[in-house]
DNA sequence: CTATAACTGCGATCGGTGTTCGCAGTTATA
DNA sequence: TATAACTGCGAACACCGATCGCAGTTATAG
């Protein structure tokens, strides 16, 4: 990787390609298009570069003339599936409201893409894409009286709990059924032996949902037959309290 | 995997050991511990079977005889961690106050596990600890007026939102230190630019910050010289703020 | 027009991964 | 004592991300 060995290493830093060579066969954005239609298809487990260039018809190792690593194989996926959210609807000056209309636009794209809650969260994953839904979120902030860390914070908090939801309401993806079933069989036989009374009582009616303890959380709010449009109903109920919270004045200052 | 074949696939739901053969030379505890050690040291991805495997000073095949899979292998971690956030403290019966105590109590276990933050959220990730871990921050909101659905779902947002601010705050693995600053170096061109003046007057004093847009969000209010107590007071202030969002009685039923 | 430098595509290959299989050895039961 | 159940594990399989060097192509420099 002659380009990269200077000192930058982002994907979004890469100076077009000299005029000496012949012409690259693919762009950037082909190979993303190609990631993104293989794990709608399969998962992120089944973006790997040896599928990816298959399915361009290209040779394996060719990719890496186009991205330096599967990462930034991922911040451009990340990056083309946030150009999809749309940031040219217009403000009303309601931040709250904004806000919750943008979560709802990004979790349609999460529906469209359900990799993109797989994929690692690192620090800073932000294309200009990213970087433009970031304005348009910050913009809808403005009339806030937050600090600027506040707002981008707020703005982490809100994805991270679409992203949350997203995984909550996805179908399940046929390899992890057996894995799902199994657990929320134990889960039920925990329940059963007696030990956990407000657990029972909280899923009393619904079937398994639950969160994990240690790591990120996790819930569901199905099991016996839940509809779609109640799904989103919670989402928007939950999204909107949080948010609501998150942007009122700060009591210290 | 002959006690396997039968039709529950759970770890935890996996029967002792029959009386027949030799016994076996390790506990599934020992695996966890190696497997802990090992991901406390060099993060999830050094937690390979060869890996534990060589730190249990056993043949890589010999783990699947206490586990089925590297995913098992994480339920069990997991769980462990779940362990050390303790469910003894004594519940004051104000729900934001007892679950503000909980949740501190469990980002110090982020804080000293790192990689939980990295443990990939499946929809049901609940060990014997995970569920005595839900069981009493259900019991913490048992003053509540909320569904049992609701309850959960609540839970399941704080975790996600300790998870998030554990990625936030966590020190940088070094190997991911260049693709690190060539991010922020990307970011701090693309702000420079000056077609994203809301994010460049949020960024104002500090460094780097940002959210992915498009996947789970992140965050940084670090940059310039922050002090972890900050941080630990922008946790509790949000924490406080959602919880509060979270449990006040439905306006809708 | 030629030489050269820059670029592309890619086969071969390396070290690593999770997982499976079958075999030798061990132990308690019948 | 024979057998069934169990353990540990070496060897192997298929896949993974990444690297290296080479042949072929193209625009520029002399």
């Amino acid at each position: 990787m002659s380009w990269v060995a200077e000192e930058q290493e982002s994907v979004w830093l890469r100076p077009g390609r000299g005029t000496r060579g012949p012409a690259a066969g693919r762009t950037r954005a082909e190979l993303a298009d190609a990631a993104v239609r293989l794990a709608d298809r399969g998962g992120l487990e089944a973006v790997s570069m040896r599928q990816v260039a298959r399915e361009l018809g290209v040779g394996q190792s060719s990719l890496y003339r186009y991205v330096a690593s599967r990462d930034d194989l991922l911040d451009l996926m990340t990056d083309a599936a946030a150009g999809e959210i749309g940031v040219d609807a217009p403000l009303t000056g309601e931040p709250v409201e904004d806000l919750l209309a943008l979560a709802d636009r990004t979790r349609a794209v999460h529906v469209r893409h359900p990799w993109l809650a797989d994929v690692p969260p690192e620090p800073l994953r932000l294309g200009p894409h990213g970087l433009d839904h970031l304005e348009y979120a910050l913009r809808a902030l403005a009339p806030t009286a937050l600090t600027g860390a506040a707002k981008v914070e707020a703005v982490a908090v809100m994805n991270a709990l679409i992203a949350q939801f997203a995984r909550t309401e996805r179908p399940g993806a046929d390899a992890d059924r057996a894995r799902r079933r199994a657990q929320e069989t134990y889960l039920r036989r925990a329940v059963a032996e007696g030990r956990h009374p407000y657990l029972a009582e909280a899923l009393g009616g619904a079937a398994a949902s639950g969160a994990d303890a240690g790591g990120s959380g996790e819930s569901a709010a199905n099991g016996g037959g839940p509809d779609v449009a109640d799904a989103h109903g919670m989402f928007r109920h939950t999204m909107r309290r949080v948010l609501t919270a998150l942007t009122a004045p700060d009591p210290r200052g």
